[in-house]
DNA sequence: ATCAGCATAATTGTATACAATTATACCATT
DNA sequence: AATGGTATAATTGTATACAATTATGCTGAT
């Protein structure tokens, strides 16, 4: 049993993230220390160590008196797809080149989930293991600096309300693109790998906003 | 007099990371909130917030005991260039769309002066007047997406002790490129912004990496 | 001498107390 | 009634106190 007891502070900050994403807490309200932490039944300290790493991802804004909310805009979509489409594919035939047996072991876990989860219909399940397929990799790659510019992106793009990967049929070729992508990374073909992720956002693109662009 | 007071958490996160940065702090070495406290003379509060920046950026550690300096490493710079030459071109594009006066009197002042201290040397200024400019137009681009991506990744760059663009040559060099950029983005043209943004990021690469690739 | 175990110290996590700033509301004056 | 000023309250910023966890070193037994 190595449970890593979570922190209060992330736990305060990945409900506060969900409840903005999700359009909880609508954008422009105002969110203060005190009464979060009422709501949450916890200090101001964690509350504040939440806060400020929301406003770093800008989902809040920090005025002085108060935190307002910001959430996430179509617009901001847009920018998170075109740049995800410029390196992501990079960075995942950097995983291709970088991977190791155990990182092999949990993106095929990554794919087998989502597989079996497509047949239950469950979504919400789908979108947690779509996070943990797209994260192994940003993982996998060995670059610091590609994880953490994809990383807060893609978690903007997968708590979005809007977002939902719910249509179906989406959804079942989206696992299928990963299955695909997943055996180019085992097999440790980075051209291969660069060419499938590079259609599989394309293709996320489009269904997100229509194929005109 | 509106001087807007800067808060002790930000002055320590800036001496930080600017200590880090500049090789102050090896890589390795272990940080601790309390000597942190004792030697800057504030409280852990401001210094546990500055920790949790930097190590959100990735600039240290935390390892429940004590913070591990990782600063920045040659294939961070590499990684860093690579994403700065695929989307960075389209955000100044952006910027020479949705320009406003006040920015480009700004940007001309952040060229004027970087020519300016060009005659003088001041090669400290110069590379202050170089983030301003580059930061400018991440703003211009009016995209908090780009700007949250493109703003640490040229800070990281900026303050590296290495990346010193004390090259006399390369100084003039950029210095007339960001001229041509600005005048590109004031006259609003966003295809020749575009291409003399790559071309300037290009230039910068092979001259820290040399030409060969 | 080595190793186990326990006491101690060092460190982070959290809560609370206090300071400083800023908005708000109320009251008095014109 | 409108305005200005002042007291009050609300909020963030900072410091400190306390809790919990973990490393460290010492002591004693074999």
């Amino acid at each position: 049993m190595e449970h890593k007891t979570i922190s209060l502070a992330d736990q305060v900050f990945e409900n506060l993230e969900n409840d903005i994403l999700s359009g909880k807490y609508a954008r422009g309200e105002l969110l203060t220390e005190s009464k979060l932490s009422l709501s949450m039944g916890v200090s101001r300290t964690p509350i504040r160590e939440a806060l400020r790493r929301l406003s770093q991802e800008h989902i809040i804004e920090e005025t002085g008196k108060g935190s307002v909310v910001v959430g996430i805009t179509e617009e901001d979509l847009r920018d998170i797809f075109f740049i995800r489409r410029k390196i992501e594919p990079e960075c995942a035939a950097m995983a291709a080149k970088n991977r190791t047996d155990e990182q092999i072991a949990k993106l095929r876990e990554a794919v087998e989930f989502q597989e079996f989860y497509l047949g239950k219909k469950d979504t919400e399940k789908i979108k947690l293991m779509d996070s943990r397929f797209h994260e192994t990799i940003y993982n996998m790659s060995a670059s610091t600096v590609f994880s953490d510019v994809l990383v807060p992106l893609h978690r903007k793009i997968q708590k979005y309300r809007k977002a939902s990967v719910s249509n179906k049929s989406r959804a079942a070729a989206s696992v299928d693109e990963h299955r695909k992508i997943f055996e180019a990374i085992e097999a440790g073909n980075e051209e291969k790998t660069y060419e499938l992720f590079a259609k599989h956002l394309e293709n996320a693109y489009n269904h997100m906003f229509g194929k005109e662009k």
